[in-house]
DNA sequence: TCTATTTATGAATAAATATTCGTTATAAAT
DNA sequence: ATTTATAACGAATATTTATTCATAAATAGA
């Protein structure tokens, strides 16, 4: 059923964005886009996502992705926006990496995620960051690190 | 009302140590601790914690602290466990620290205040410290002033 | 292809949860 | 002290959410 997986990637889309109180406010969004189902499913649908319903500052209930999931949304939109790292610079046994203004945190936490080998540690401002290379290893060991995981590099 | 800042907290601890599904089983476990109240309170107090109903990779329903109240949870945790410092690195006359994330800060002041025979300066992100140390100390040194006031290093 | 099994779903309903309304207690102000 | 405002709470109830039961569609196996 092609239109579930479709309809659950919706659900995602729409919590995150918007603030969403009760499923029947969910389902009217969601017809709205051109969905066709009832509470029940949406029910069985927000409990496969890991959806919780919580409450926010302002004292309303929320629907909103569990804390993992929505980690990982935030990272994938980071990485798929394709300008985030824009140059990297070396000094002896340091890199400098500037960002996009604001990113460099994020893209701090990937490289210390996939980077091991090559940096023993990373220290990110707003949109720069400093990583600190492994003793012996080469500036052309980190490029090759580093386009590994962010595409802009391979171009 | 003293009783209700206590009845908080114990929900607190409940839901953090124990998987609950609904709010009249929560309600059992604390009538059994000897809180008097009923669904109604209930409701309004875990609004009023944020608490967040989602399910877990059982496919059960359970409750949960909002992600922000769980991380100062841990956070308090670590504190007593002694678990700051995770790790030391060198590059040359760097050195890397990795700290829970948050903490690293808090542990660059102590650095600053007690190392500076070692250390002649450092930079704290979030998790990470970045030490620079002092020409002609070496590494031994360093991990023998570090071992004074952070006790994971003594055993 | 035909049968068996799984998956998806809605209608109805059960179960769970939030709120309304009224009351009592607590605190603040004069 | 008396009034005024605020907060806490339960009982009843409204509202919301999950599940049961039945069915249809898709998938897998022979």
């Amino acid at each position: 059923m092609k239109n579930k997986t479709k309809r659950l990637t919706a659900i995602r889309e729409i919590i995150t964005s918007s603030v969403v109180g009760s499923q029947e406010e969910l389902l009217q969004l969601l017809l709205e886009k051109g969905y066709e189902l009832t509470q029940a499913t949406l029910s069985r649908d927000l409990k496969q996502l890991k959806v919780a319903k919580t409450s926010n500052a302002s004292g309303e209930y929320v629907y909103q992705l569990a804390s993992l999931e929505k980690e990982r949304e935030v990272r994938a939109t980071v990485f798929t926006s394709g300008q985030v790292l824009q140059s990297v610079d070396f000094s002896g046994n340091i890199a400098v990496l500037h960002t996009r203004p604001g990113y460099a945190s994020s893209l701090a936490y990937e490289i210390d995620e996939n980077g091991k080998d090559v940096f023993i540690g990373t220290v990110a401002g707003d949109d720069t960051i400093i990583a600190i290379i492994r003793e012996r290893v080469t500036h052309e060991e980190v490029m090759k690190n580093l386009s590994i995981f962010i595409p802009e590099l391979t171009k």
